[in-house]
DNA sequence: TCCATGGACTTGAACGATCCAATGATGCCC
DNA sequence: GGGCATCATTGGATCGTTCAAGTCCATGGA
């Protein structure tokens, strides 16, 4: 059985010192060519990798990125995050950083978790997903110097949203975003370009960020086009049922839509089944023939050929990681842009048979 | 700023030495009542909270656990994955381990994967999902001593599957997995119960260990009915038009069954297509009335309707979790049942309005 | 010649926990 | 009171790495 192999059996076989070939991983630049060469060659023959945890003790750094697993919210959502930790995980590989899942069942408790990863294993940052109006998570983070980039923008500032980082407010942190609003737009410019007039909107009740910032994409859009949205607009919490129930009251009141645009895929799959699709052979509901699109491009949608707006969630991981290496690394050499910097990227369109 | 608290800190404050600290933490019996209760106090007093790279780097285990995440393949069959983790992820926490991430493209790169994670974060264990015929994963795993549970059983040898841990084989590694044909046969009895003779099925290509179970619950249950099961089987990779083309083959030849139970929701989501399902108001397809049962449970069973063949995931993951402490116990204490252990869960059947 | 300069490398110390061997305190029996 | 066993507690060494300070040697200007 091989012996556990060191930076000191590096060190004896390459006939240097530790430090050396400490010097050799973390600043080449310090050591002759050929001493460099001679080094990575003893440990590529013996097969060494840095023990982390004694790295970490010595450097404060755990190359260690925690995100929070959420239970299952409603079933069709949980593969948003899914697909996000996917590519969160290939992401950070690539930089050299492994992810790290925790649970919480509130904002407080997420805190209180924070506090546990942070005191045992000196995480280095934090990846929140669905931030909303004030959160408290990211205050308690920014007061304590913890780097951390979100997925979602912060909503307590409105006037952040849309400056896009050239403001350069003190507390702004580095996000990463999908524009549900231009998302939204796409899906409603495309009803009226195939000649929809009397559009509807299902969305989440007012006062969530993203709830609000789809239902606008909604509205805009039909303004530019010289309609009116009045009355074409429902607000339901999330779920099949109320999506369904929703429906039914737009169908019901005044002259009846020809399609609606729904914040979600659990809303748009339960507005289905109060109309009919059209298209060739393809009709759940009873109803009155209504396009319907969707959002997030679940695997829901896909099943059953819900048109929905589907968000770059491996773009979006990718850049997350991105922002991150940025902040970490500016923490060490003390230079770079200073400046916290935020992405936004579009989602796409996936037109399926549902209008 | 508060300084960093380590053992020393909390034992200066006790007026005691660090490994008394130390004792009252991993071995309480080792310390009167008195000094624990005052040394118990410093620590939640002073918020300590132990080093775990420090202690990693003395002792050589990390409480740290494995698990790979794939690319959500199929869209359907990602959520599975999904909730399996945040069960692993809750339960861990509960026994002190934390979990990380990594991913795969196949075996041979998630083996060196594990050469990596083993090197440099000496991980404690690892969870391994999705065996199939002769994996070679938990060979490798095996022989080199690290320690890993295996959520689904290894098929490589049919004897052992049977056995339930009594046989003790020495390769024999501790695994928890679901009672696929168990479900399965469940779901065709309910069938049976509501009057079904013709019964059809439509499974994985034969060869999987899983999709193998599967067919086989559904076999038995209609031979132990008196039926013969001859003609009405399909085989079909994962996927809704596969699913689809399956069930419309089956339609066409010989007399078409009345019920068709398939191994997969991507696999019943198909097959919906091609038929018409019983029951007030709900039928997708033109086809015949057929009654459809799905497995998984997946979103997309439950938005739409689909009777599917619930797994257990929490507590599966909650029963990973238990026989891994019982190894990674075991490898410190040097004591305990010796035998690897196995659990055999049994999924539920959720009826929908499919059939 | 002398000392300053700087590059290439080495040495000792430290990070914060646990393990090990040794110490002090206590009680008990003769 | 001395000897001895038991138990709680102590101090030093250690895990593998990086930081800070040091050595050594060649170069070059005064």
């Amino acid at each position: 059985m091989a012996e556990k192999v060191t930076i000191a059996t590096v060190a004896k076989a390459a006939r240097v010192s530790r430090q050396t070939v400490s010097n050799v991983l973390n600043a080449p630049h310090m050591v002759r060519e050929e001493t460099r060469a001679r080094v990575r060659e003893a440990i590529t023959a013996l097969g060494y990798r840095a023990n982390q945890a004694a790295r970490q003790m010595r450097t404060g750094r755990s190359r260690l990125i925690a995100v929070r697993i959420e239970p299952t919210r409603d079933g069709v959502n949980g593969s948003v995050l899914d697909r996000f930790l996917h590519g969160l995980t290939e992401s950070a590989e690539g930089a050299g950083y492994r992810v790290m899942l925790y649970t919480a069942a509130d904002a407080p408790a997420e805190i209180e978790a924070y506090d546990q990863l942070l005191g045992a294993y000196e995480l280095d940052a934090f990846v929140l997903t669905g931030t909303d109006h004030g959160d408290p998570r990211t205050a308690w983070l920014a007061e304590r110097d913890v780097p951390f980039v979100t997925f979602g923008r912060p909503w307590s500032d409105p006037a952040e949203a849309g400056r896009d980082g050239r403001g350069a407010l003190p507390a702004g942190h580095p996000w990463v975003d999908v524009d549900n609003g231009a998302g939204v737009a796409q899906a409603t410019q495309r009803l009226l370009d195939n000649g929809h007039r009397r559009i509807g909107f299902i969305g989440w009740p007012v006062g969530s960020g993203v709830g609000d910032d789809r239902r606008s994409g909604w509205a805009r859009t039909l303004r530019s086009a010289g309609l009116d949205p009045t009355g074409l607009d429902r607000q339901a919490p999330d779920g099949f049922d109320q999506g369904e129930a929703a429906a039914r009251d737009l169908l019901a009141h005044g002259e009846p839509p020809t399609a609606i645009v729904c914040a979600s895929d659990s809303l748009a799959l339960g507005a289905l089944r109060a109309v009919r699709v059209p298209g060739p052979g393809w009709s759940p509901g009873a109803g009155p023939e209504i396009a319907v699109t969707g959002f997030d491009d679940t695997p829901v949608a896909q099943a059953i050929g819900l048109t929905s707006v589907s968000q770059p969630l491996a773009r979006a991981a990718a850049c997350c990681v991105e922002l991150l290496t940025d902040v970490l690394d500016r923490d060490t050499a003390r230079t770079g842009s200073g400046a916290p910097r935020h992405v936004l990227l579009r989602p796409s369109l996936v037109v399926r048979q549902s209008g």
